[in-house]
DNA sequence: CCTTGATTTGACCATCTGGTCAAAGCAACG
DNA sequence: CGTTGCTTTGACCAGATGGTCAAATCAAGG
């Protein structure tokens, strides 16, 4: 997904920093508010150096939001169609839940591009995540069909993940606060597992 | 939460007119993504004359903020301890998710500034915001204590409720997107009733 | 219809910010 | 150790943007 890749050592270190405090920058303000002096002084360049190895504001985010998506998707594909139905949704929502934990910069980021109605990523909205989330949309009905699990809305379940893992991430802020500065992770992690455990069993299953 | 209220009629229009229009703008694209020219534009005044109903950019954004707070608390406050528990859940749920219908863009601008690292609301949410959700989660954990629903953790119970009914505000591009383009929100409606009364039973209670 | 206070605006300003450019540094190879 | 091409930067620019202000306009009571 990335451009060309970096010729010399020095390219490839320079354009990792930028892509670094870029990050840190559009998770932490959004595309508007972030400015080019705050990134390239994040990474220890100048403004025009920063401009030398990337073309634009612009291109530092779209290099950013096409190697993250990648990554985003990647939990879901790994979603098989082969495997034991409760074991394979709930490994996805862990999974899910993990990269909140330890990428919630990327999950920002993220954010703030849906937020602001997806100006530059529509189209792999539209495109690859619909066709990915239609698949394994798919392969859960089946799985539901087939009474391997309750009954479920397969997509409105993927949402569910979605939305209860990246909401540690994104409102990080507003749960810290409500718990008072303590790790929310432990407990998020026990309850979650709960819910989508409880909800993908059949009643007579449950002890 | 407003500040002193309106005098004259014009007064009265004039300000509601700006508020209206800064809550599309800043909801759209986030505080600093909004012009003042944008906003006057939309509310039909030039931008001197905005600022003559509000101090400053900020102000706007404050009273909006303000107000909105209020709004978003009104449900969780209404839960009432001397309810039928697994009802006053589901009731908040339900009107969280309309809230989610009803106001996309209020969602969005609070959503926005959380993701911001909640500079200006930072305090409500140390203060009223815990106060009140650690009062209704005491409710709830008395509930399960008692045996009248099954065992939950209630502040992850709560921010549940938050994450599944707000992500179709704030992520509807992309809900959107992956449905194509279909109204999420009876689906959303029959999967989150579902979700919240199979993990708030006992399991010999499900049929 | 005129006075008074509320309302509106055109012109203006300082600052910020993305981006350009020519010149200067610098590394490495012949 | 000088040439060559990659890297870095200071100076600069144009447009956007938040905010000011004095003057003009307007509404309504007397």
């Amino acid at each position: 997904m990335t451009d060309t890749p970096p010729q010399t050592r020095i390219q490839a270190r320079n354009r990792a920093a930028i892509l670094e405090a870029g990050l840190e920058v559009f998770a932490d303000r959004g595309f508007r508010g972030a400015t080019l002096d705050r990134i390239a002084a994040r990474a220890g360049l100048s403004k025009p150096n920063l401009l030398y190895y990337f073309r634009s504001k612009e291109a530092v985010h779209q290099t950013l939001l096409a190697d993250l998506l990648e990554m985003w998707l990647a939990p879901l594909r790994a979603l098989d169609p082969g495997g034991e139905p409760r074991d394979e949704i709930l490994r996805y929502m862990r999974r899910k839940l993990a990269m909140s934990r330890e990428a919630p910069r990327e999950s920002r980021l993220f954010a703030n591009e849906i937020l602001q109605g997806a100006p530059r990523t529509r189209p792999a909205l539209e495109g690859d995540l619909k066709r990915l989330v239609d698949e394994k949309a798919a392969v859960i009905g089946g799985w539901a069909a087939a009474g391997r699990i309750a009954p479920v809305d397969p997509h409105h379940l993927i949402f569910s993940i979605w939305a209860l893992t990246q909401h540690y991430a994104d409102f990080e802020v507003q749960v810290r606060a409500v718990l008072g500065g303590a790790d929310p992770y432990p407990g998020a992690e026990a309850w979650l597992d709960r819910m989508f455990r409880t909800v993908l069993e059949f009643p007579e299953e449950r002890t």
